[in-house]
Order: structure tokens, then sequence, then C-alpha cells
DNA sequence: GTCTATACACTGATAGAC
DNA sequence: GTCTATCAGTGTATAGAC
């Protein structure tokens, strides 16, 4: 009868505490490792009895992987202003920047995704030889086409995409690094400003477009 | 009395030993992170009880500290070639050579390396802010000097640095994603040196300089 | 100097009250 | 559907026999 009506908002209940409790997991998960990472530091840090967590996600594993999975996501979406130019000057820019944006606001993602490969894959090997493995070798075939039109220097496409992705993810993966050589202070807006331009001024005109990105 | 003359090479073995449980456990913390490893898993990688490990090392973090120290020194070691050139084309490439034949040959150190930075370098942040520090600004300078001198294009000499760090480590760090992206199979002695060259064309390149580090 | 057995703390997960 | 109390398992580290 009025059981409908006596659950206004109960599933964005469940779904807001799901995105807090992924959001902690991701953090601890970035700062202790999945190793270090305890279920009672993530349900501190989002404000939840340690025994809920696992009313929401069954075990930690579980946990994990869906915030391996949502960092994924990421990383795609990212990679779609790959397409949506029509040349590798306005592309590989639009990457760049798209990734560095990533790097600079979502680090702890970056540093999940950087600890389950270099832990071997242990989750997400599927993702690797299935979605990963086919957009690399489209993207390639891509490169390969803008070299045999000319527009860029002959290069190999997936060692110049390893260093896209490199570069790139250093500044999340190594932010502590970053600071500590920057005085202990974090990077300032306009120090980003000239991350971003760099890295886009060395790898342009490292493959021989010398034009583009350049501010002064 | 005939105690001197009654332990021959009795240090020596320690030494041994030390070194079989370093190598283990750099392989250990590498595979599964300092929260993951078990002392348990070195000594068995070891051939050692368990317990004997805290004879060689009083505790797990101790342990942990000297292998991080250790690739600390190696890192340290190859970037002396930076300063054996007398100029950028040859010092770069000099450098990207020996930067990836250490991840090529010592993926593990480069992955224990990289996992301490990215947890906030808990046990190393004191050589980040002397040794790293001081090594950064005078490498720094050194470059600027090649650009005052015309020798290379202007580009901010930090992010050089990074983007040197970033590339040559990312085929250490994320060997495991490279391997699947190879169908599975490590990269062969051909595909190492393609990587070199790739990496070698596109900074040199990127900086200004065209003529180096070109095979054929 | 080396190994076996064990103490002590802490973790992930669950049972059961509300 | 939510929380408190607790269990079983595992980890580091150590005590003590040899």
């Amino acid at each position: 009868m009025n059981l409908p009506a006596k659950r206004p908002g109960q599933k964005e209940r469940r779904r807001e505490r799901e995105a807090r409790i992924l959001k902690a997991a991701e953090k601890v998960f970035a700062e202790a490792g999945f190793g270090g990472a305890t279920m009672q530091l993530i349900a501190d840090m989002a404000g939840l009895p340690k025994a809920n967590l696992h009313y929401y996600f069954p075990t930690k594993e579980a946990l994990y992987r869906q915030v391996v999975q949502n960092i994924f996501q990421i990383w795609l979406r990212a990679a779609d202003v790959f397409d949506s130019a029509d040349g590798p000057a306005e592309a590989i820019a639009a990457y760049i920047d798209a990734k560095m944006e990533i790097s600079r606001h979502h680090p702890a993602g970056s540093k999940v995704w950087a600890s389950e490969v270099m832990h071997g894959a242990p989750v997400i090997q599927d993702y690797l030889e299935t979605t990963l493995t086919e957009w690399t070798e489209g993207r390639a075939q891509v490169i390969e086409r803008w070299i045999e039109e000319g527009r860029m220097n002959r290069v190999d496409p997936r060692h110049l995409l390893y260093m896209l992705w490199a570069t790139t993810q250093h500044y999340a993966d190594f932010n502590h690094q970053i600071e500590t050589l920057n005085g202990g202070k974090p990077l300032s807006d306009s120090q980003w400003d000239d991350a971003k331009a760099s890295v886009k001024q060395i790898i342009l005109a490292g493959i021989g477009i010398s034009d583009a990105g350049k501010g002064g």
C-alpha cells in the first residue's frame, strides 16, 4: 500500500553512500596500497561503521575492484578526445591536456591504477587484454595513417603512446616527489600551465609538429 | 687464541645471506607492496627460516628501508653519465640508455621506488629533500647553460627531467601492461632496441637535437 | 650463532540485537 | 536496513632450546 510512498529517495541515499565509500576507498588504496589499506581506515574516512562497508561491498577485494574499474572508465573517457580531432597536432595536444587535467584533479585514481598494474594487474587483467588492447591497436593505426599522410614524423606509434601515458601520469603518481622538488609546495595554477605547455612542446616537436601548443 | 683463525669467511657468509635477503625482499616488495609483503614470503624466497630475517634486519621496515636506499644508489650512479658527456645530445642520449637498461634489468627496484614515492615517501623523504633536490638543481643549471649556448631548444629543464624519468621508468613500472599489449610476451632484444631508439628520437627531436640517436 | 615454538596485535568478515 | 560485539585467521616480532 504505502510502501512505495514510504521510501522517498531511499535508493538515492544508498547511491550517495556508495559514492562516499568509493571516494574514501580510492584515497586510502592510493595512499597505502591494497595490502596496507584497512577497512577501518576507509570506514572512518567515509564516516560509517566498519561493518557497514560489507553491506555495500561484500569483500575488500570487491570494493577495490570497483575503484579500479571506475578509474579505467575515466581513462577511457579522456581518450575520446583523441578521436574528436582530425589531425595529429590537435588530437595529441587535446589528449595531453585531458590527461594532465586528470593527473591534477584525480591523482589518487591514477595511483591506484599504477599500483594495480605494477603488481601484475591481478584484478583488471581482462580489461588489459580486451578493451585496452583494442583501443591501443586502433589508435596506433590512426597514428600510422597520419605518418603515411606526412602529417608527422615517422615514429613507433606504440612507444609514442607509452610516452604520452608515462609523462602525463607521472604528474599524478609522483606528485609527492614533484611537490618536494618544488620546495614542498603543490604546483600553482601557472606552474600547471607550464607543465602542460612543456609536455606538449617537447612531444609535438619530437614528432615533427613544430607550430602547435606554443603560447609565446 | 684460536678464535680469530676459527672464522674463515664468516663475515662473507653473513654478507652473502644479507644480499640474498635483500634481493628476495626487493622482489616481494615490488610484487605485493609494503603492506602486502610478508616476512614469510621473503624468507621462503631467500631460503631461510622466517625468524632468521630478524637476525639480519631488526624489523620489516628496516629491511624495506635498506631496499629503497639501495635502489636510490642505483639511480644516482646511472645519473653520473649525465655529467661524463660534454653536450646535451650525448649526455641525454647516454642518460636515456642508462635508465632504460636499469628498467630492463632491474624492474623490481624501480617498482619499489615508485611505490615508495606514490605513498608519500614515508621512508626516504629526507633523501628527496637533500640529495635528489641538489642533483636536480645542478642538472637543471647544466641544461639551462646548454640552452643559453644555443645547443638545444629552450625548454623548462625540470619538466624535461620529469619526462626523462617518467618515460624511462614506465618501461619498468608498467612492464606488465607493456607485456600484455605485446601479446603477452616480454619485449625481445630488438624490441628493447626499438624502445630505446624511439624514446631518444622523440625527446632529442623534441628539444631541437635532430641528428642524434637515429640508427637508420 | 641458528632455529622452533609462541606471544601479542590486528585484520577481514560475520552473527545477532535492534 | 543498520549497528555492536565478536570470531577466526594471519602478521610481526620474540623467547628460549640447541
